[in-house]
DNA sequence: AAAACAAACGTAAATATGACGTTTAAAAAT
DNA sequence: ATTTTTAAACGTCATATTTACGTTTGTTTT
């Protein structure tokens, strides 16, 4: 079966992951790798975000799936369509010239992007075909098109999603010490909490539960390791501090 | 100049406005109305968003500007892409097909949504030649494509932002009371507060100004006027209350 | 002048925060 | 076997914020 691709839309995927050993949020990307004929000359070396054209009977967010699945394999994971970039100029870059060329597509193509949240771990950077490497979110290698501003502009608004809702436990392992979460908030942030009143403040939060067991292979004291409860969060309803004013 | 649009690709604007004296949250739709060749046949008769198709040379954002401009007059309008919708059949309604038919785009249109917040005082619904009304959030019309899903999930998005950011006095005039801030919280949240508890949280607020001034032609005691200041806004950061965890 | 009405102010208990000091459990070093 | 090291985990107290109410005040209407 053929199937048809819309020519001027795309998707685009920001993947985060969280690496519990760096403290880094690091950004999945591609390599773009691109020769003259002649053999000789290197036209486009650097990276890319995943994407693709959208199928012409495929719903959006359906496209998005599946690039992920393509590039990491898995499914389920916690996805957002955070914003479509589209301005006239957006391709237009020295490199991407020759890249559009080659894989022959309108240089006015609009895409929409979403982010993914996953753990690290979860990812085999070698299970198929397609070149991939994780970079930290602070320091990003040169990207093409306006894939740093895409990625950019997704961690503003995963900033944002954190200090709204505990989306953070789906970048950790679903046992996880106070000190991670800790660690993850503020490589998200950049902001440095007082360990003492952070874990107060996380372990009286009922969705918060230590489970019987601790680290193990650790040269101190093991931690305590907690899971999150998605459907304690769920049945909460905060009417206090609400409103931000 | 002839300027070419994109067939595929259009922006669509959610424009909400509050009226104070109903506090009721608003929505401007356009009137869509088409009868058969024969003219005997009412074929479509309901309401949709305001939107148009981006031209070839715009940006996203210019593009959503101009159709607000057609829409209203307006320009400098707070306004926030939220969501691309872009579903297969998102546009084959029995009262849609005829429409496309007649404004001839295509079926598989993916539309830019934004929403503007606005003072309802802004608007003169006479003042051009689009046949536009104002219908209340909690009870919208009959609405062409797929523009209910769009309004709800504008306004699910809205109730987030106040949630963060005190995005609330786009929809206020420059001069209100404490009242009036409270009473569009809870239609906009659907939760009722304290007023004295209320009052106190805003009036403690560096960025709420007090002014000299006070309501006139009120049966009763007449309320403090207030403005919000969005310059002292910006320069205070709340570490406090930070995470939601 | 009194009544009605909503604006505006006040109070006290409970809870949360911010800034610290102290204890504890395990591994590593002696 | 004991001591040292290290980070986890617990504790305290002053201050700020929230919650749940009661009370006073200023204006218009009766």
């Amino acid at each position: 079966m053929k199937v048809e691709k819309i020519p001027n839309l795309s998707v685009d995927c920001v993947v985060f992951g969280y690496d519990t050993t760096t403290k880094s949020l690091n950004v999945l990307v591609m390599k773009r790798y691109l020769e003259s004929d002649t053999g000789g000359e290197v036209l486009v070396d650097d990276y890319v975000l995943t994407g693709y054209h959208v199928y012409e009977k495929e719903t959006l967010d359906a496209s998005a799936t599946r690039v992920l699945k393509e590039l990491t394999g898995l499914t389920n994971q916690y996805k957002k369509q955070f914003k479509a970039f589209g301005d006239p100029d957006r391709l237009t870059g020295a490199k991407d010239l020759p890249w559009i060329k080659k894989e022959g597509f309108d240089a006015r193509t609009i895409t929409i992007a979403y982010y993914f949240l996953l753990k690290t771990e979860d990812v085999d950077l070698k299970n198929n075909s397609i070149q991939k490497k994780w970079f930290p979110v602070k320091d990003l290698p040169e990207l093409g098109f306006d894939h740093k501003q895409i990625i950019l502009e997704a961690y503003e608004d995963l900033k944002i999603k954190c200090l709204a809702e505990p989306v953070i436990f789906e970048l950790l392992p679903d046992k996880f010490t106070i000190n991670e979460v800790q660690d993850l908030y503020q490589s998200i942030l950049g902001i440095e909490f007082d360990n003492r009143n952070f874990r107060r403040k996380v372990i009286n939060k009922k969705y918060i539960i230590a489970i019987d067991e601790k680290q193990v292979g650790v040269s101190k004291k093991p931690s305590q390791l907690y899971m999150f409860s998605k459907d304690i969060y769920k049945k909460m309803f905060q009417k206090n501090y609400l409103i931000s004013i």
